[in-house]
DNA sequence: TTTGTTTTGGGACGATCGTTCAGGTAGTTT
DNA sequence: AAACTACCTGAACGATCGTCCCAAAACAAA
């Protein structure tokens, strides 16, 4: 069995890539409501076509999208706790400062999530792929008080949420003592 | 000064309520995506273009939506602390119930919410209404630990949001211990 | 080279979109 | 009664939408 020799099969793969990294910028500046095969063909340099040949509907487009993203996230996760485990850090300080690189620079991609979150909300086929980001921490980080955890997932969420509609984002320092009572155990 | 006894302006108002709250059915069933001059005009029983009359642009429509429904959730809040008082009670057990019913019952109605409140973060003329049900919660409950209840609102906020997208919603006893977690002063 | 498969891309179809306009109706004021 | 104001609505505009079709190009297998 050959594995991905095929020209033609690794430039559509490739061009694949291109338009998922073109949606999720679209989704990024004007949202999902911005994703039309005409915008994202646009915004990677393809003509209209080339997206509904390589994805047969919008949805499918959203989809992969979504799968992306959340794989992405995963991997930042995952290099954030190595960071804090090779600082011996319980970990307050690099979520504190995640989450504000989340709510200021990174603003627009964190808006995308909950888009695409959400979108996942209303269809059951995105959910998979949704809860990925979530199944990933939990068996990531190491927690021994079940609740505990549950209320820490669900706290870094809604300070998340809460976040995007402040006029100016947090600090990691205003963060610092919500996470602090977040980690702290009892 | 006389208060509203026009029977033309009178006629209007009562169309715009029709039309809000159509518009906030179509969100809960299709999303803002399904909010269109045309769909909330047919929801509404209305001609197309009394929405147009009545609401100068489709944002404008979204806006008076959301505000409506910040104050339909402020009356609620309002309601539920009454009744927990009235009882005696903590609140654990009516903070479960109304997380269950949202994610049940009312799932439509929780994620139009949430749609709403991450449209305010892409649209800023919209935060001062979101930011709204915040306040009202701050101001009508009592907490003395304010970081206590910055992490209360927050997780309430990511219970909701990762409840919705499980494929079944969470019964009020599986929520009880997170949130008995989450009201537990230290 | 010939044959078959995959990707590319221009063009176009019908549908739906937000919004405008002008004429008509109902209610208030003078 | 006349003048004025606010609301109502059918028709239509240009723009944009998702999607389809088909021929050409690139590449692989024969």
């Amino acid at each position: 069995m050959k594995l991905q020799v095929d020209g033609r099969k690794a430039r559509g793969d490739k061009r694949r890539a291109e338009i998922i990294a073109a949606t999720l910028r679209i989704i990024e500046r004007d949202g999902v409501a911005g994703v039309t095969h005409r915008t994202v063909a646009a915004e990677a340099g393809v003509p209209t076509t080339s997206t509904t040949y390589h994805f047969s509907s919008l949805d499918d487009l959203l989809i992969a999208t979504l799968i992306s993203c959340a794989r992405d996230m995963a991997t930042e996760v995952y290099w954030m706790i190595d960071r804090a485990r090779s600082r011996g850090s319980r970990g307050a300080e690099e979520v504190a400062g995640l989450l504000a690189e989340a709510l200021g620079p990174r603003r627009g991609r964190t808006m995308a999530e909950y888009e695409l979150y959400l979108l996942a909300a209303r269809k059951p086929e995105l959910r998979p792929a949704a809860r990925r980001w979530l199944d990933v921490l939990t068996s990531m980080v190491r927690h021994d008080d079940e609740v505990a955890f549950r209320v820490f997932l669900a706290g870094i969420d809604g300070l998340l949420i809460q976040g995007l509609i402040d006029d100016e984002p947090p600090s990691a320092e205003e963060l610092r003592p919500v996470v602090d009572y977040l980690l702290k155990p009892r």
